[in-house]
RNA sequence: GCCCCCAUCGUCUAGAGGCCUAGGACGCCACCCUUUCAAGGUGGAGAUCACCGGUUCGAAUCCGGUUGGGGGCACCA
């Protein structure tokens, strides 16, 4: 895998990685991540960091490459950074140049910027038209003498290009049809098509999986994989995962980076269960795995051709199964970031099993456990006294109700959510009303809210005195 | 424009010539359960398998074409 740090972790580069890693663990192998951090004016530590985070945070382990953002890389082709690897690439350029298999470009972006727009206009292929193939030695030196620093570009031999891709079979492409491209820009740097073929050869790539938009790079990486005399890895192109309208997933239109996702509230095991069902299925109807269990079925051959658009809906019903089968000790335990510290630990434990069938996210928890942790005027402050009114029932009537289960609750025999919900129910047959529109005055000046846990245990949790304090100041804004 | 890839319910998918009057899941609708919201249960709507030809006794499955969609054509990765 060789993400490009030039943005937070994309859905789509954390889902090429987990094929990755499930294939190389499937068939025995070792899945090596690279960081193709060539493009420096695009690319900044703080995304490496969150890529490799955020892989780790998805479970997803490597065998070789950096471990840590900043550290040093491992692997017995180290190191795994490509702007360390500088040398090996200015050597093969050479080569490559030496070899007559590619060549020194003196166009300037401004002549290259308007020969693409002359080919435009005629309605001619955008490709570069070889002006510099012909140059002289005299040419060259006249070039160097203006001060133009040359580009290497690779002389593509206009061959038939075919390979066997292991998710879409025989692919073939035409290579007479494409332009000699550039290998290493004027300032020396080598880019993405060159580097990466350099790389895969040198770290020992058998194969290479990677998202179908790469499949027509492929042949250009072949040409020059054999210009170069390397061995050639098996390729296989992965479907893209889509946007709603069937576009590749994009920032514009979908929320891409993992991390947002993770501060929402998503479990790794639900994301990872998610994204590898988007092109891959074990052929049952089986559909919760771990990343274990996925690891032991997933065979790159099955993977789909047609790419597959991110439903959320479906993402937040894995998430939601994946946390209902969570222990409440984990389950409390991955909610703590959501949480005020001032909601302690042991509180926490207490409200989990509350919160465990509500949430779709982590995140959904802020709001459902707002109620303990808000003080009785910020409860208060949440409602008007509309809110307590039951569907159909006056302020004085609901103020009568709100009394009676006041007086309720104080003779309940403990403070625990059973017998409290039977003293009010017990209250609400008494006072002639429906136990839903008697608890639902309860609830508001308790919760502050229409939507809350269950209201019994609510009121364990918040307390006898707090509880009491919050109804009489309900009661007190019916009387007003 | 050129090249390449793709095509089963709205979505993710099962399906490798007869088991398909096309199965499951999400979402949606209804009902049940119910203290709100959920969760759970039951049932339902939803796909002439993009279309047209062919091969075959028989095609969602094989072949050809058409249409539609997508991706790629940088001194980005």
């Amino acid at each position: 895998m060789a993400p490009s740090p030039t943005g937070p972790l994309h859905i789509g580069t954390a889902r090429t990685s987990l094929y990755n890693y499930l294939f190389a663990r499937h068939v025995g192998g070792a899945f090596v991540l690279r960081v193709e951090d060539t493009d420096a004016a695009r690319g900044t530590s703080e995304w490496e960091q969150d890529i490799i985070d955020n892989l780790h945070w998805l479970g997803l382990s490597w065998d070789e490459g950096p471990q840590v953002a900043g550290g040093e890389d491992i692997g017995p082709h180290a190191p795994y950074h490509q702007s360390q690897r500088m040398d090996r690439y200015g050597a093969e350029a050479d080569r490559l140049l030496a070899s007559g298999r590619a060549y020194h470009c003196f166009c300037t972006p401004l002549e290259l910027d308007a020969v693409r727009r002359e080919q435009e206009r005629t309605h001619q292929p955008p490709r570069y038209n070889g002006r510099c193939l012909a140059l002289t030695d005299a040419d060259r030196a006249a070039f160097a003498a203006e001060g133009r620093r040359p580009a290497l570009r690779f002389a593509v031999p206009p061959e038939k290009i075919r390979f066997d891709d292991l998710i879409r079979g025989e692919v073939e492409f035409d290579n007479a049809l494409l332009g000699d491209f550039v290998i290493v820009r004027g300032d020396g740097m080598p880019l993405y098509h060159f580097v990466v073929v350099v790389d895969d050869e040198a770290m020992g790539i058998t194969h290479v999986v990677r998202g179908e938009d790469h499949l027509s790079n492929t042949p250009k990486h072949i040409a020059l994989i054999r210009a170069l005399g390397y061995r050639e890895p098996i390729f296989g192109h992965i479907p893209l995962i889509l946007n709603p309208d069937r576009t590749k997933m994009s920032k514009r239109k979908s929320q891409t980076a993992m991390t947002a996702y993770r501060e929402q509230g998503y479990l790794p095991e639900a994301m990872v269960n998610f994204l590898a069902f988007l092109g891959w299925s074990p052929g049952t109807e089986e559909e919760i795995f771990t990343l274990a269990e996925l690891a032991a079925r997933f065979e790159i051959t099955d993977v789909h051709k047609a790419g597959a658009v991110f439903d959320k809906d479906r993402l937040d019903y894995l998430n939601g199964v994946y946390i209902r089968t969570l222990t409440d000790a984990d389950l409390a335990a991955r909610l703590r970031p959501f949480l005020p510290n001032a909601l302690g630990d042991e509180l926490l434990l207490r409200l989990v099993p509350l919160l465990k069938e509500r949430l779709v996210r982590l995140a959904d928890a802020t709001e459902l456990a707002a109620f303990l942790t808000e003080t009785d005027a910020q409860v208060a402050a949440l409602y008007e006294s509309d809110l307590l009114l039951a569907k159909g029932r006056s302020g004085p009537e609901t103020e009568a109700a709100l009394t009676a289960a006041q007086a309720a609750f104080r003779a309940a025999p403990a403070w625990e959510a059973e017998a409290l919900e039977a003293v009010a129910r017990a209250a609400a047959e008494a006072h002639g009303w429906k136990a839903g529109d008697f608890f639902r005055p309860i609830r508001v000046a308790v919760t502050g809210r229409m939507v809350s846990p269950p209201l019994f245990g609510s009121m364990e949790l918040l307390g006898r005195e707090q509880s009491r304090a919050r109804l009489e100041a309900a009661l007190e804004r019916l009387r007003a």
